[in-house]
RNA sequence: CGCGGGGUGGAGCAGUCCGGUAGCUCGUCGGGCUCAUAACCCGAAGGUCACAGGUUCGAAUCCUGUCCCCGCAA
């Protein structure tokens, strides 16, 4: 049975993973209208700057649909008016990076809102759930549609399904796939379900963990921790905003690396020294050695750790701090 | 007008302060050594030093303007 034709939605949502549902989900069926973060003064020389969702229905996505821009959703009239002129199903809320409240949160003729949430929730509630389980170095973690209650991320769930996470993953990666995995998920469900007969089970509270904001100081590297360590912290802030770490007094970035499976015995080298023997530079760290692969130089573009190397005029027992 | 770094042979960089025949690591091509090699040795090609103007006997280097790339902070 399908009910394509009959399903409509609106869409609230701000950031990368909220654009790519929206163009996942723009494909099957677009949305009525769309709701995001306004621009802001933001980057160089704080030019103003729109959210990707924003930038991304700019770039017309999602053909002529309406597009509201608030910081305040719940007392924003456009969208309450725009509510009155356009009826939907339902809203779906992702990535959205505001706290939906009465008035929206209790818009529920038919479902109310719905989110898309890249974990198996109860796990890893909040605002940085695939960098967490990146860094936690899980082994995988999920995509939740659940429907949106008070509690943050606590909703009765919809649909559920696990995502692995490989050795070579990243945050970029593993946003994708859950994006990927969650939109075709639910339109599978959609299309085979009359809204009617959607079920939801609540979440058990008890099992919940979370998921906080990755915070500034996080990003940067502790070369005394083990390899494995520092390995899940890169890939979990990988391509943005990156683990880095300080050589000369500047900083640099390092996107990819790996880690190094036998040889992390380089004798007396001590944490943070690097080791410009190999074609990759190898840096020792409190327990195993890392290969750095591709690595950002504050000024300048991202390149090859090799490259990076053969411009670098290394000296012995050079460190990072 | 938020702060700052950078644009030099195919790649990454040094040289710029104190103007004077363009250098390093790597890659490419040719040759050699080797059972062999991403290893080693020898040799070669390849650059309007982002662009425009100015100062000068002479500018990658000093002055002025333009374009492009990037980091930080918000």
């Amino acid at each position: 049975m399908i009910n394509r034709g009959s399903l409509s939605y609106a869409y609230f949502g701000s950031g990368l993973f909220a654009a790519r549902c929206l163009e996942l989900l723009g494909v099957w069926k677009a949305p009525s209208w769309v709701v995001t973060a306004p621009p802001r003064s933001s980057g160089r020389g704080g030019r103003l700057t729109c959210t990707p969702v924003g930038d991304m229905m700019r770039r017309g996505v999602c053909g002529q649909t309406p597009l509201i821009e608030t910081g305040d959703v719940s007392s924003c009239v456009e969208i309450m008016d725009m509510k009155k002129d356009i009826y939907v199903d339902f809203i779906f809320v992702v990535d959205f990076g505001q706290i939906i409240r009465e008035p929206i949160l209790g818009w529920d003729e038919s479902i109310g809102c719905l989110n898309i949430h890249p974990s198996m929730l109860p796990l890893y509630r909040g605002a940085a759930p695939v960098q967490r389980a990146l860094m936690d170095g899980a082994a995988e973690t999920g995509v939740t549609v659940f429907k949106l209650a008070r509690g943050m991320d606590s909703g009765p769930v919809l649909l559920q399904k696990r995502v692995e996470i490989k050795e070579d993953d990243n945050y970029a990666s593993m946003l994708e796939r859950a994006a990927w995995t969650g939109a075709s998920m639910f339109i599978e469900y959609a299309d085979n379900h009359p809204i009617g007969e959607w079920t939801f089970t609540p979440q058990d509270d008890a099992r919940a963990t979370y998921a906080p904001k990755i915070k500034p100081e996080e990003e940067r590297i502790d070369w005394n921790m083990p390899a494995g360590k520092i390995f899940d912290k890169i890939r979990a802030l990988s391509p943005k905003p990156g683990a880095w770490t300080t050589i000369r007094g500047k900083r640099l970035r390092i996107l990819t690396a790996n880690r190094m499976s036998c040889c992390s015995c380089l004798g007396d080298m001590s944490c943070g020294e690097l080791d410009m023997s190999g074609l990759y530079p190898r840096i020792t760290t409190g327990d195993g050695v890392l290969e750095l692969r591709t690595i950002q130089m504050e000024g300048k573009k991202i390149q090859s750790a090799v490259d990076w190397k053969n411009g670098l005029r290394a000296r012995m027992g050079e460190c990072f701090a």
